[in-house]
DNA sequence: CTCCCAATAT
DNA sequence: AATATTGGGA
């Protein structure tokens, strides 16, 4: 009954100790459509409070005893921000206690669906106190533009939106119909999460792809409040991601077996000649690239495997391919050219390792390099070729930091990606990524 | 008219 | 990037 008031993407940032509370908690709010920057620790809620606190809109924290790190930070900052405070406690006199040192709602557990949906309308009370005020002071006004996440833009958009189209066709009746429903139902962004994605899948599973429609989705999900149209555009996106996910495999399959086909010539066994590249690896910073399923695709990193090949994809222009490692031939055209019979693009065949002053042919770069106007580059390829035997899971991942150490990024990058990954330095995405880890069953993009 | 799909808009 | 809306065609 209140769908379509409530404003979306005000930014929500939640802690629960119980991490499967949590990930309730965090799934239902985005069901609502705000965007949820997840803490499993209370240390890490109040940092990101602390020195971030103009990221959010609103504070979820659960807290228990009222001696706590969360109680002094809500009698610090309680008046600038809103902090709802969740507790399993439902004392009259902890209530008292946490609203009266600053805290704009007090949720007793179990939440409710309900309240939790309409936590924004704390938010709402924050934004017009700052919007009147900043009638005369520009900086807040313009601050909240930026964040166009506040109630204000909302209903500003939707007003002139109005306001334009009744200057179009001038015609009053339609758009009188179109005010009315648009301040009572009209439709709020959906959000393909968790459970809703899984049962969309489901249903395309059950009638297979293509035989499913956005009907038959619909009626087989069999869940309220979602329409034809939404399950349309869904599947919309659905087919695309299966498409790109196609083309992507076609393309890696006929990289390796062009690869095979260069390595199956003189030199190809020395590759792997008792040789233990393994010392000279960082295991940390293999996370950053391998991952359980054997195909990590964040950020551009992307591993996977085929029975005898290691193929590592990576973002980098292979002009900063400038290892210490590493040694870069630019100047080889025609070995470049073995690797790229079936490619339109220009491709480099980057290789070489050095240890000890002797150099050992251990990975060869591939690069299919398209150049594109705005200087886009597919993702290169390392590939390790021919393993002796069957590669098994866990000997993957050993190949696999071997292939990292000889260094598809250097040093630079390397710390581009920790970067990258780093929550503090940038809550959004890794809020994103704690959300995925949370709440969302894995696998290949 | 309903539905599907692709293109386009937000 | 994700979702909604639109418009033509089956």
């Amino acid at each position: 009954m209140f769908s379509g008031k409530i404003p979306e993407g005000l930014r929500v940032l939640v802690f629960d100790e119980d991490p499967q509370y949590l990930s309730s908690l965090v799934e239902h709010l985005q069901e609502f459509q705000y965007k949820v920057t997840r803490c499993n620790e209370e240390e890490e809620a109040i940092y990101l409070l602390r020195t971030h606190m103009n990221k959010f809109d609103i504070a979820i924290l659960e807290a228990q005893n009222p001696y706590g790190a969360t109680f002094r930070l809500l009698s610090e900052i309680g008046s600038e921000m809103n902090i709802i405070i969740i507790s399993k406690d439902d004392s009259v006199k902890s209530v008292i206690n946490w609203i009266r040192n600053g805290a704009c709602d007090y949720l007793i557990k179990p939440i409710r669906h309900e309240d939790l949906r309409l936590i924004f309308k704390h938010a709402v009370k924050k934004m017009e106190v700052r919007r009147s005020v900043a009638v005369v002071g520009e900086a807040e006004d313009k601050a909240a533009k930026q964040s166009s996440s506040y109630v204000g833009d909302f209903t500003m958009r939707n007003a002139n939106e109005r306001k334009r189209s009744m200057f179009l066709d001038g015609q009053a009746s339609k758009e009188d119909q179109n005010h009315y429903r648009d301040s009572t139902t009209k439709k709020r962004r959906l959000a393909w999460v968790g459970n809703l994605h899984t049962k969309f899948v489901e249903a395309v599973d059950y009638f297979g792809i293509d035989k499913a429609v956005p009907k038959k989705i619909l009626e087989r999900m069999n869940i309220e409040n979602i329409t034809r149209d939404n399950v349309a555009s869904h599947l919309q996106k659905f087919r695309m991601n299966l498409k790109k996910q196609n083309d992507q495999n076609k393309k890696n399959q006929s990289l390796t077996t062009s690869q095979r086909r260069m390595y199956s010539g003189e030199g190809s066994s020395e590759f792997h000649r008792g040789m233990n590249v393994q010392q000279i690896l960082n295991p940390n910073l293999m996370t950053q690239f391998i991952s359980p399923l054997g195909h990590h695709d964040d950020d551009g990193v992307s591993v996977s495997l085929s029975e005898r090949n290691l193929v590592m994809n990576h973002q980098y222009h292979h002009t900063h391919q400038t290892s210490q490692f590493g040694c870069i031939d630019h100047n080889n055209p025609e070995e470049s050219l073995a690797y790229n019979e079936e490619e339109a693009g220009v491709s480099k065949l980057i290789c070489s390792f050095t240890q000890d002053s002797e150099e050992m042919s251990l990975l060869h770069l591939y690069e299919p390099v398209m150049e594109t106007m705005m200087h886009v580059h597919e993702p290169s390829m390392v590939d390790i070729p021919s393993f002796p035997s069957p590669v098994t899971q866990s000997s993957f991942l050993n190949q696999a930091k071997t292939i990292t150490m000889v260094d598809v990024c250097g040093q630079q990058q390397i710390n581009n990606l920790i970067d990258g990954n780093n929550f503090l330095d940038n809550p959004r995405l890794g809020s994103a990524k704690r959300d995925q880890d949370g709440s969302r069953s894995g696998g290949p993009a």
